[in-house]
DNA sequence: ATTTGTGCAAATCCTTTGCAGATAA
DNA sequence: TTATCTGCAAAGGATTTGCACAAAT
């Protein structure tokens, strides 16, 4: 893993705006301070984070981009609002009807080995 | 809305299949009932009943195809085994851990309105 | 020096769309 | 009849990839 600009700036970037970018909005900012930074190099570079468990990927139904935001290790969901669009990251552990949010859809994605498979890697 | 031989297949393919089908296999199955059926209209019917709410559609991290599965009305997650990559429904009711999952990620998405157009709603 | 990363352009993959003909109401 | 739906082929949009050059170790 070598540290280069470009993925210097990836980092920078997602680590000042918190506002869930896409890969084509870190490249448009990416591109302020390198020029010449290409949107492989970003959609590479993102990849890469996701993988190395630094970034998270998120996509939001009906968007057709993916968004990133620096993995905080902290639980949290994601709520979308149907008005404004805006993105917020809200703490899995307050009832959210009581700040104010009108909850409409709940989406719950659970990944890991389900009884048969771990029963499996248990015994291997 | 008319009833075409077309959307009534895909329809049924839905009830009988509660594996989380993606469009391809939709078409596929579709295509041995009624040959001449098209991608297209597989397409154009899943994205009708996804606006109608009459079905609901999934996207699993790392797939890239959506997947669906007709709306039972009942809150439930989907848990995906990164070993089998089977999909389960799960409720949202029981801990998982109980029943020999292991959970190793949870994507929470609550879609709705935010405090300020919540607001913005009540008052126009 | 050698390995790994980058930019570019082209490719890929899933999904959508325009249109002329077909079908349900 | 006539409004809606379908199949086809082509377009679209986001992301990935091959390759030759560049940069980091």
């Amino acid at each position: 893993m070598k540290i280069t600009k470009q993925r210097e700036v990836i980092y920078e970037i997602l680590r000042k705006n918190r506002n869930h970018p896409t890969a084509l909005e870190i490249f448009d900012e990416a591109k302020r301070i390198l020029p010449d930074i290409s949107l492989s190099t970003v959609y590479r570079t993102l990849k890469d984070m996701v993988v190395h468990g630094d970034v998270v990927e998120i996509k939001l139904e009906g968007e057709s981009k993916a968004r990133y935001d620096l993995n905080t290790g902290e639980d949290h969901a994601h709520f979308k609002c149907r008005a404004c669009n805006r993105i917020y990251d809200v703490s899995l552990m307050l009832p959210l009807d009581l700040v104010g949010f009108k909850v409409e859809k709940v989406d719950v994605y659970i990944y890991g080995l389900c009884p048969e498979c771990s029963q499996k890697e248990v015994t291997a």
